[in-house]
DNA sequence: GTCGGGGCTGTAAACGATTACAAGAACGAT
DNA sequence: ATCGTTCTTGTAATCGTTTACAGCCCCGAC
């Protein structure tokens, strides 16, 4: 009654274990050998378990991926690519959320050592020592998608954040807009980091000052509404034009902020997000968001990850996607 | 070099493999037998392969939850709530996607037999009776999130589609609002068949007859606004003042193309979708949304499976979670 | 007719864990 | 001192596959 194994198989087709398993693997046997096999096969229900062949060949055919956060959009996008080359590649890809701390990360990548995939591509909010080194000792490969230092001697595939605040710094300045101030998520995570600096870097490249700078808790819907309020509040009737955001749901929280104190976007201000998400196009008005290209990051980053596991010995990679941006409504 | 077994740490400790796994897991044993195995296995970096573990015992000791399209923001209300459950009994959860093909749903179940899972949780978009074959044959528990047949005998728990759609009407009649119409996704797929009958129905019970009703060809943002071109140029003329949508995505993209004609909502409009997704909050105006309880359904869910895999002779259960309506702005 | 070679096929040994069973040690009761 | 418990430990079987190796059969060449 229970799920037949191989040797049920065999007995069933009056043939061997090794003949069986033969036949389903495609390696050569007579056709009256194959008929009789996928006859028993057929006739039982037979399903090889695949724990049991992982066990053998030491493989098993599943790639994991790693993000902090399924309710983020900028994930979804990323996600969709990854499956694409995982599967054409033949295998199956589970996703997994880490949430936002470094810790949970670390367990994750030690726990890869227990055999639950051939590889891993890890999105990490949060970077330090421990989950380098963890990575580095990782059994099977890994691949970061997100920025560590090179030292790190990982293969990365990261964005661009320095170039793409330029682009959002540069085309409100070409619409005329001056008066900017900056909302991020935690700074001390890894794309709050670099999204400080490239926003600094991007003002002092242009001659100017931040109206204002605020940082929120997280990066999620929520934490840019109450960005919105302390940004809009703390303000003292200083100027302001255009407000730049980490990502894509810190911007629509603090449009939905802007919008309950009656300025409207982009008229009164301007509002570009980071991450050009699915999300960017949905609310209204269209969001103007600077692409980081986190579709094709996620292709390379697979790609890196199906290349490595062909061919260890590989030095590693540092792959850096350039960003691009996508202009909607929310700016003039 | 390579990965140290069980063997490896039995020899560096000077003892045997059973008491190595014994320590692991927690039997009785010496505090210095104990004291040998941890320091072995930490001078050695050992990981117990899960692979060989779960060969041994049968479990896994991860469940798979299924949906359709990890775009749609419904799903990810789910898979939170699933997550928590699930990792609250010690379970990790994988997620993969099916895409919109019964055939796909089919082959994933037929899959679990593999030994992946413990448990599954699938969503499926569509049903047949291949798929509640494969359901009920399939080794490893698995529950229902949707509307299937009472006969199928397996363990579901599901929405209220019709007292949802209820709700959403009498919520516009209260409000006024008598000119209603109706876009729902594939009118072929579980959510879209239930929703059609319930809004028929409660337009019905009302005394009404819907302005117009539209089939997008999907659930995405991208067909809603399809819808919505087709809805609105489609009308001739008739007077319209409140638009039913199928989920929060479609509701959506019908907003961007009644924003387009300079329709707005809900003044001239008001809009209600389904689900109450995270997306419902984030667009402007803020969307009304019929709860169809997706957290509490992803909860019950989990615990169901939970529950079934402790004792698989439990008769099947159907749950069905009734929903509220959040009112938002789009509705007046 | 014998021998060599090339395919298929079967037997049995892995893979790395858990666990039933047996054996040994320690100890108290008689 | 002997016996019987109880507790700890080790040996070996087992989970369901894959695969190295050896055996077999058949065929063609000498």
């Amino acid at each position: 009654m229970s799920r037949p194994t191989i040797a049920g198989v065999a007995r069933a087709a009056g043939v061997s274990v090794a003949s069986v398993s033969r036949v389903l693997n495609g390696l050569p046997a007579t056709e009256e050998m194959g008929e009789r096999v996928r006859r028993a096969v057929e006739e039982l229900g037979y399903v090889p378990d695949s724990r049991a062949r992982s066990l053998k060949v030491g493989r098993t055919f599943q790639l994991t991926l790693a993000v902090a956060d399924v309710g983020n959009p900028v994930y979804v996008t990323m996600m969709r690519a990854v499956e694409e080359v995982v599967s054409a590649a033949g295998y199956r890809l589970v996703v997994t959320t880490t949430g936002p701390d470094v810790v949970d990360e670390v367990a994750l990548v030690r726990g890869m050592a227990r055999g639950y995939a051939d590889g891993l591509v890890i999105s990490p909010l949060r970077v330090d020592d421990d989950l380098i080194k963890s990575i580095r000792e990782c059994d099977v490969p890994v691949v970061v998608a997100g920025n560590v230092p090179s030292s790190a001697g990982v293969d990365t595939v990261r964005a661009n954040s320095p170039k793409g605040m330029l682009l959002a710094v540069e085309h409100l300045l070409a619409k005329g807009r001056r008066r900017i101030a900056f909302v991020n998520g935690p700074v001390d995570t890894v794309p709050g980091g670099a999204r400080a600096k490239g926003f600094a870097d991007a003002m002092k490249a242009n001659g100017l000052r931040p109206v204002a700078e605020v940082e929120a808790v997280d990066f999620t819907f929520a934490a840019g509404r109450e960005a919105g309020v302390e940004l809009l509040s703390g303000l003292n009737g200083a100027p302001l034009d255009a407000i730049v955001a980490a990502n894509d749901l810190l911007a629509v929280g603090i449009m939905h902020e802007l919008a309950a104190r009656g300025l409207v976007v982009p008229d009164d201000v301007a509002v570009i997000g980071m991450d050009d998400s699915e999300l960017a196009e949905q609310v209204f008005p269209p969001l103007t968001s600077v692409n980081l290209g986190s579709a094709e990051r996620g292709r390379r980053a697979a790609e890196l990850l199906l290349a490595r596991i062909e061919d260890d010995s590989r030095t590693p990679r540092r792959i850096v996607v350039q960003p691009t941006l996508s202009v909607r409504r929310s700016t003039p």
